[in-house]
DNA sequence: TATTGTAGCGCACGGTGTACGCATACTGCG
DNA sequence: CGCAGTATGCGTACACCGTGCGCTACAATA
């Protein structure tokens, strides 16, 4: 029958298939992030992730269900890079506080995208990262010596800090990066209100470092706030 | 000449174009607000609010460069729902910048869009009523008495702190707006570990109070840290 | 070897932002 | 009043997006 006999053909001229290594969950998520961070969010398509795999965009599918759960997928990802020292006692408190608050910054830092996802995914289904880094902070504000009830307050109002001055930051990274030119260069082009024409400002001299102290500086402020419940109580 | 009449009788039949009242950069802006709190950030299109204001998608980039751009003029709209009192001295501080601040979490709980824009939104360059607002939060905390140099980072605290809070909040909500569940239904539905099965989590009989609770005694901590450095200095 | 499940993919659909050029309406001038 | 110049709206088109559907080729099982 000649349908046979062409199918047969076009099985000799259709290649016999190379074994695709198999895709995986892990392998697009972790490709996925390189995306995001070489090129941020709005780059982040199925069809170019698909691309980067050697693979099909709909294959994706058979791994992930949608986009919106591989972003989940991508932010618990990351998550799991955050370094949360292990709960000892009262005394540690601050500074294991701070690593953790350093660390977290850090993170999304090195991940701008995710600061442009926070306020679209909640926080309360996420993975095993993100429960398993929660419990770990709660566990250092736990030991502490908070009144009962308010550890979980004093966490929440540390990780509020963290995240809105670092998505500030990450915002304006980001830009930045758009613009093209290095932070120093975009800082000393800024337009600066109320400044005399020769005086420089100091701030445009090390950007990044002035980043790193107001952050510093406004995370003693929480600190010396939560510290004030310790000691009373 | 039969095309001269054609033509004449096509613009018989189309009619006179009734005087469309214009479009307006400041009614494209407004309409969009409205779209976007009551169907969220992924439903705003072009093509929709060109719809919603009886008027082609291409038409709204006369008065708009393009979606971003209409984006940041989204923003800046809502920040002028701010209410910044005006700076008094030391002693009202405490007072104005607790007002600041539950003003600001309020109009990002009215449109909770806005929490998955700020992230990739930098606010520099951004329009008349955030310049506004900026200046008179800072005037607030300039006439607070703080060391020089040390009231832009003490702005910076309490904002980063309000952001990041009512940030989760927004996401928090739209996730429940989303589910077509109400929050207590919703809070009472969700997991919640290490609880004996008879008691119910007390937490569950008013969210919305609950959270309010958790914004105050977060914006407590951090206000009681920057007072320290007040009397210090 | 025959069967059954599954990973990958081509195609297609409906949606998006927005560039372009035309037609109409308004404005300011003679 | 008449006309030129400009501003405005819009239809069309393009490239891209997420993703449902059904086909094919292979892996494992029976």
């Amino acid at each position: 029958m000649p349908a046979e006999q062409k199918s047969e053909i076009a099985s000799v001229w259709t290649r016999p298939r190379r074994q695709r290594e198999q895709l995986s969950r892990e392998q697009i998520v972790a490709e996925a992030v390189r995306l995001l961070d070489a090129d941020g969010i709005e780059a982040l398509s199925m069809r170019k992730l698909g691309t980067r795999l050697d693979a099909g965009a709909t294959s994706l599918y058979r791994h992930v269900a949608n986009k919106d759960e591989l972003i989940e997928l991508v932010v618990d990802e990351v998550y799991g890079e955050l370094e949360v020292p292990a709960a000892t006692g009262p005394a540690d408190w601050r500074d294991a506080a701070a690593r953790s608050a350093y660390s977290l910054r850090a993170m999304i830092l090195r991940h701008p995208w995710v600061a442009s996802v926070l306020g679209q995914v909640g926080l309360i289904h996420l993975g095993p990262n993100v429960t398993r880094m929660s419990e770990r902070m709660a566990a250092v504000y736990g030991a502490a010596g908070f009144p009962a009830d308010e550890t979980e307050r004093a966490l929440s109002t540390v990780i509020s800090y963290v995240i809105g001055m670092a998505t500030s930051e990450a915002a304006y990274l980001s830009l930045i990066a758009r613009s093209g030119k290095n932070e120093q260069e975009f800082a000393a082009d800024l337009p600066v209100p109320q400044q005399g024409p020769g005086q420089r400002d100091p701030r445009a001299e090390d950007p990044a470092k002035t980043r790193e102290e107001t952050f510093d500086y406004g995370l003693q402020r929480v600190l010396d706030g939560l510290g004030v419940r310790l000691t009373a109580g």
